[in-house]
RNA sequence: GGAGGGUUAGCGAAGUGGUCAAACGCGGCAGACUGUAAAUCUGUUCCUUCGGGUUCCAUGGUUCAAAUCCAUGACCCUCCA
């Protein structure tokens, strides 16, 4: 098997430009790449993964990366489906350069070249970005993009509008002053890629490639990667190796397979032979547990996906609730169980505690407490929520 | 520049003076069933000391009573020029 072929197997090619020798680079390795992010958040969260894997994977292949931080780009926003972005603060943006550039280095390795867009946009005057980029490309063809084209009945302003024109910039540059000839986005993103190809093609006259990896969904078709309404941060002091691992574990049997190829290093025999035990018996969860636990060793280390994977063992398996950490909270010993509830964290307010209590869904050390009244009276105490939420608090005195 | 339409809970969307803490759908949470899965069924989904309190873009006003009427402003959409 190619590399790839690999890559198509794994699921992780959308929509790729139609070069005849693309393939034949692909394979064999040396290409400079790039993929963009904008700085719109101090974390990456769990959905930007699979670009973070994808840049690993072709690093892996002997291809070298650029990650480019879009300094300028985040200020505009990219259009999204549905309406306008909030403007960002020009200090946050920075800031959250930083704290990107640290996590990416952290998880894809020090081999990373990075850039940032706001270096070679700051200084162009309007004037000349007309001249030089906005000649090259025909309205005509931005508006014939798809997002562009959905947003045209909710309105879009000329800024979000102009997005893509950045963007296609930005690969410009980066073909003239290093040569990167490749850039990868999420399937989002094939509308930008496209245009800073036709920029190359038509401003130098040279071929350039860009190819999508596809969006991940979880079973019920939304946006892989939320937890409890929340995003599942690549930021271990965000979400820790634990939750990350519970997510996963808790992947449905029909999306297993595909997250084990996009998100995990294992060979094709490998998923084969995992898929085939699964398969045989299901309940076992032998393909979620070892995604779960890929996953975090990946990410955060193997020392950390021990924990995690202990953690879970520990309280869905014997229901030992040793290995949990103590938090210390600040309702004192003696206090209602609403407050508690609400004081740990576990509810937002005493209203949603008290429902939970009422339907069964609350338990303190073990016991279901149905009183909304109910008095903690230990200093130490295992509060569980539904099934899967444990903590275990210690008590002011 | 002109004419018209809109802004309602996390999202979509009803409601056009009192019966509105606001229908319905999605999403979320919990319960049952299970394999920590999916599907299904049930409950729930602003806060609360359970008396009540604070909400329907913003600010004023009319009224015993406003999401609903009036004024001004902000933002958005459609059509015409």
């Amino acid at each position: 098997m190619t590399f790839f072929e690999e890559l198509k197997w794994r699921g992780l090619i959308k929509d790729m430009t139609n070069n005849e020798d693309f393939e034949e680079k692909l394979n064999k390795g040396g290409m400079i790449f790039y993929w963009g992010t904008d700085p719109t958040a101090d974390s990456l969260h769990i959905g930007h993964y699979s670009s973070l894997l994808m840049a690993k994977r072709l690093m892996l292949h002997g291809h070298k990366p650029i990650l480019l931080i879009g300094g300028s780009t985040g200020m505009i926003g990219d259009p999204r489906p549905t309406a306008e972005r909030e403007i960002i603060d020009k200090e946050e943006v920075f800031k959250n350069a930083e704290c990107l550039k640290k996590q990416v280095a952290s998880i894809v390795g020090e081999d990373v070249e990075f850039v940032n867009n706001y270096d070679w946009t700051k200084d162009v005057t309007f004037l000349d970005f007309l001249r030089d980029i906005g000649k090259y490309i025909n309205v005509n063809y931005m508006l014939s993009k798809d997002i562009i084209k959905r947003r045209l009945d909710t309105g879009i302003t000329y800024a979000e509008f102009s997005y893509t024109l950045l963007q296609a910039f930005d690969f410009l540059k980066l073909f003239e002053s290093k040569n990167c000839e490749l850039q990868i986005g999420g399937s989002d993103q094939w509308g930008n890629l496209t245009s800073g190809v036709e920029l190359i093609g038509k401003k130098l006259g040279k071929e350039a490639y860009a190819f999508t990896m596809p969006l991940i969904l979880d079973a019920t078709g939304n946006k892989f990667g939320k937890s409890e309404g929340n995003a599942l941060w690549l930021d271990i002091n965000k979400t820790s190796g634990y939750d990350i691992y519970q997510y996963l574990i808790n992947s449905s049997d029909e999306k297993v397979e595909e997250y084990l190829k996009v998100f995990t290093f294992l060979s094709r025999e490998e998923i084969e032979d995992i898929m085939k035990k699964h398969k045989e018996k299901p309940e076992d969860r032998l393909a979620q547990k070892t995604l779960a636990y890929e996953f975090v060793k990946d990410l955060h280390g193997t020392e950390e996906a021990d924990a995690a994977k202990n953690k879970s063992e520990a309280l869905f398996g014997k229901m030992d609730t040793d290995s949990l950490e103590i938090e210390e909270i600040e309702a004192k010993v003696g206090s209602n169980i609403l407050d508690v509830l609400v004081s740990a964290g576990i509810t937002p307010s005493k209203s949603e505690g008290r429902r939970l209590v009422t339907q069964g869904g609350i338990s303190v050390d073990s016991e279901k407490i149905l009183d909304p009244n109910f008095i903690v009276e230990n200093e130490v105490v295992v509060i569980q929520k539904g099934k899967k939420v444990f903590k275990k608090v210690k008590l002011t005195k």
